[in-house]
DNA sequence: AATCCGTGGGT
DNA sequence: TACCCAAGGAT
């Protein structure tokens, strides 16, 4: 599998040279943004990230808020929230200095036990295994494991452990994301040219490509809700930050109802405008899928006075000034719809 | 243990 | 279109 590896290895931009010493703190801002995450995704907000603070230090100094707004649009926000957390932690209780062991990594926010296996081995040669889904989807094919996750976990792990050699143990965990990347594929794996195509169960039974067996994901609901575009007599929009905890937490929105899975009556919505106004409803709705449903947004306008605006709690900014703000891409498409339509 | 938590690309 | 999938973690 190591000489797999040096054959084919591929230059990725938190991927130390062969021989350089790997830098933990890139080891790990790069293993928290990948959780899943894409390569191709991950690799401008890394760049980013590590011109803006090129230290676990640099990142700790900075504001929640700036982190944030750097990491709008990659999603599950609470993997910024706890990057910025442990940031915070390392540079102040360790003195800068990641933890070298699996078991201190773990103690972490935002690393569990795939981030502090990766970690370990990665950037302190660790004899550490992690499993991710490539991992998960090369062992499970190699045994032929034909019991569905989650419950067959524990003996992938069990598996891959076994598997895993003294020397390079770090390179070896790379090598097996990158074999489950570009050649273990979810579909039409490409075993003609796999270097463990003699040893695989899997494929001697015929079964590789169906393997892991998952269990069914149960179908997403549909909710529907109302986002207030609130324009001011300057012509400055209202936005407010979200609360810390939850979906897109700490990020900015346009005012809105409650996204509820029944069309509520237009005065129960009506009734969660931040304020009583003429409202105009704009053509169209803004649909968003997330993790677990999916969203229609109708987008209401309205002007207001200035005696009316300083009631209201947020921010008021221009149009421009709204790239200043943390926004999700959710609320990117209603921003988008109401200047279309407004 | 099961649920919550984003987004974009591929098929 | 409607799924699936991606270097998972927290609760």
């Amino acid at each position: 599998m190591l000489d797999w590896y040096d054959r084919h290895h591929r230059t990725l931009p938190w991927r130390a040279e062969p021989g350089d010493a790997q830098d933990p703190y890139r080891v790990w801002l790069s293993e928290i943004m990948l959780q899943q995450t894409t390569v191709i995704t991950v690799g401008p907000y890394f760049a980013a990230f590590l011109q803006r603070w090129p230290t676990v230090n640099d990142l700790a100094n900075a504001d929640l808020d700036e982190v944030l707004h750097a990491w709008q649009g990659l999603g599950y926000y609470a993997r910024a929230r706890n990057l910025h957390k442990c940031a915070k932690v390392v540079a102040d209780e360790y003195g800068g200095r990641f933890p070298d062991t699996e078991e201190g990594l773990l103690k972490l926010p935002g690393i569990g036990p795939y981030t502090a296996a990766a970690v370990a081995a990665i950037a302190f040669n660790r004899h550490s295994s992690p499993v991710d889904g490539n991992i998960e989807r090369v062992i499970s094919r190699l045994f032929a494991l034909e019991t569905p996750l989650p419950d067959v976990k524990p003996e992938i792990k069990e598996k891959s452990a076994a598997l895993t050699p003294s020397d390079r143990p770090g390179d070896y965990a790379q090598a097996l994301m990158d074999l489950g990347a570009t050649i273990c594929t979810p579909r039409n794996p490409a075993c003609g040219i796999c270097p463990w195509q003699a040893s695989c169960e899997g494929r001697k039974s015929g079964i590789a490509p169906e393997l892991p067996k998952k269990r069914k994901k149960p179908a997403k609901p549909t909710r529907v809700g109302y986002a207030f575009w609130i324009r001011r007599e300057d012509g400055k929009i209202l936005v407010r930050r979200r609360p810390e905890k939850g979906l897109l937490g700490g990020l900015y929105e346009v005012p809105g109802s409650d996204w509820r899975a029944i069309e509520a009556p237009d005065d129960v919505m009506l009734s969660e405008a931040p304020i009583k106004a003429s409202w105009t409803e704009l053509d169209g709705t803004v649909g968003h899928t997330f993790t677990h449903f999916h969203l229609d947004v109708t987008v209401l306008a309205a002007n207001i006075a200035e005696s009316d605006a300083a009631k209201l709690d947020g921010s008021w900014t221009t149009i421009d000034g709204l790239s200043e703000f943390a926004l999700p891409t959710v609320m990117k498409k209603i921003v988008r719809h109401a200047l279309k339509y407004r």
